[in-house]
DNA sequence: TTGTATGCGTTATCAG
DNA sequence: CTGATAACGCATACAA
């Protein structure tokens, strides 16, 4: 059992309150005595038990963070990025992987909620209605990361997706490309990255490219997905490009034209999306859109803790900036 | 602010004491009144304040995770192990990233103590003295991840390192290579990693070859280092194979090679270690010693579990078993 | 400047 | 079977 408030009042020879002041630095304590209170807790070797702090003063400084999968590619940055700054306020994280099961996310918001945290950094695709009406219940302190609500009305921070895929695309068009496919998420699809395609489309129709479905593939953004989607695209057509809305995807199609004997770039340009780790070890090393991942989930911690201070924040969706990467996946 | 105890109390026309019984499911209750008190909770919403009821019960249930950086490539899934079953028992994880800094992790320790969690999965390298002094002081249930404590007195889950760098050499030696390079941490510090020099002497030796510091490249675990050790290696003597303490130094060094004109696997054979995720995408398919990353995790938490819960361990210090997955690097 | 007392939301002990 | 009530460890309003 480790040393209590009480242990070192009784030590110091004061009232457990003297020791909450000199512990919170609150008040005006007499030096003489703090000091005292310092060599008791010293020689206790006591640290304050931050549960019981938390039912009292209501705040727990711990901030929950809802992810799809920390083994997937991308969200470990995100979550670096978020734990820097929150180390920063001293808070800490409790992980949450939801695997993008709507009734997951739920369990995890209510005992989140359970345990008291001061805020949640929430990444999800889908906002369905019965967790916006959660959300809105719980009355939680929370940004989104990598999505938008409908209405805008939760703070968020993201990219410009569809800019991002469209500067993708134009690159690609700059380039001489004139067929270029699309290995991605479905159109239809409610999340981020269905708008890449909607930024590839933009980018074709504005150049005067006719848009084709024979040269689309909509599936997963895993690597799988690409080379099964360069096979099936390969099938139909040749192609001068390639779009792909993950990096992933980008070395599946690789793989999958390098299997057909194809050279990437001489023969076929393809392009990526997000400039994961190994996008850059790749060979070749994959020309890429990167996304600020680590940044993403800075702001968003930094944009939480303001909020759960009350502090007025500026803008309340954050558009971060993408950067196109030339490596040498494409000429 | 939310339902209390009390309040669904007062709107069922119970005691506390009655809803507290319902709630835990202890002793027994008139059917009836159990029904009015689980009418109440309904109407209201409530939900126990977990954090009122830790401090009474003096159990948490979140469990500390401290890793070196998320961000990293083999962290994630130890990770994702350790929270899916950490999930089965109704626990949460509380993450903290100590990038290897023996301050920070001390830090989280005592942060992790006041916060009450339940027990702690640790991954470091080293234990320094003032570390252990701690973790002893701390009284808190642990079990280390890919370590060990010297006296192997904490609870561990590894994997025999030594033994699988042993087998990765042995293999790139049946395959009848002599000139065998090595590229890794240095066989003096003082971690898991280290052993894998030991291993791949070992194997040399056994197989009458003979050890020659030329071919050995002391470093990071990081493409980089890879990519620098290559280069450094053949600035000397040319080699048959490589052991890479890392798939990152796989990587790197296959890119080294590669700007040197040499084909891997034709002209070298190069192995790697731990088996991440773009092992198996990139070019060529890195053949390497795997890893049980999730399996770590999983059952370090189960461990850690039983341990929380005064069960019996049957085994303190788990070894789990590696396997070499052969793919195309090697001939 | 310091101490007493109350309550944060629970669980658990003890009577009834 | 149920209701008071005392902790759990701390912060804080109010007295002194």
């Amino acid at each position: 059992m480790p040393a209590s408030i009480k242990d070192v009042a009784k030590e110091a020879g004061v009232s457990i309150a003297t020791v909450s002041r000199v512990l919170n630095d609150v008040d005006v304590v007499n030096e003489e005595t703090k000091k005292k209170v310092l060599e008791a807790i010293d020689k206790l070797g006591y640290r304050p038990n931050i549960v019981a702090r938390s039912l009292k003063t209501q705040r727990t400084k711990t901030i929950g963070i809802i992810i799809p999968d920390i083994s997937s590619q991308i969200y470990p940055e995100i979550v670096r990025g978020a734990e820097d700054v929150a180390n920063i306020y001293d808070y800490n994280l409790m992980l949450c992987n939801s695997d993008l099961d709507p009734e997951k996310e739920m369990e995890y918001l209510r005992v989140l909620r359970e345990k008291m945290v001061d805020g949640v950094l929430y990444m999800s695709t889908s906002l369905e209605p019965s967790i916006l009406e959660l959300i809105n219940k719980l009355q939680i302190p929370m940004v989104l990361i990598e999505t938008t609500s409908k209405e805008g009305n939760i703070p968020s921070v993201t990219i410009d997706n569809e800019k991002a895929a469209f500067d993708a695309a134009e690159y690609l068009i700059k380039k001489g490309n004139k067929k270029i496919g699309y290995i991605g998420t479905h159109e239809d699809a409610v999340n981020a990255s269905a708008l890449r395609y909607t930024g590839y489309k933009k980018a074709l129709l504005e150049n005067n490219l006719k848009v084709d479905d024979k040269f689309a593939y909509f599936g997963g953004l895993k690597s799988q997905d690409g080379y099964e989607g360069m096979l099936s695209i390969l099938e139909k057509d040749t192609v001068d490009a390639v779009f792909c809305a993950s990096d992933e995807i980008a070395m599946g199609a690789i793989n999958a034209l390098r299997d057909k004997g194809m050279k990437v770039p001489e023969e076929v340009d393809v392009i990526g999306f997000n400039n994961i780790y190994s996008a850059a070890i790749f060979y070749p090393k994959i020309t890429t859109i990167a996304e600020p991942m680590y940044d993403m989930g800075s702001v968003g911690m930094r944009m939480l803790i303001k909020i759960i201070n009350k502090q007025e924040v500026e803008l309340k969706n954050y558009v971060l900036k993408h950067e196109l990467i030339e490596r040498n996946s494409c000429k």
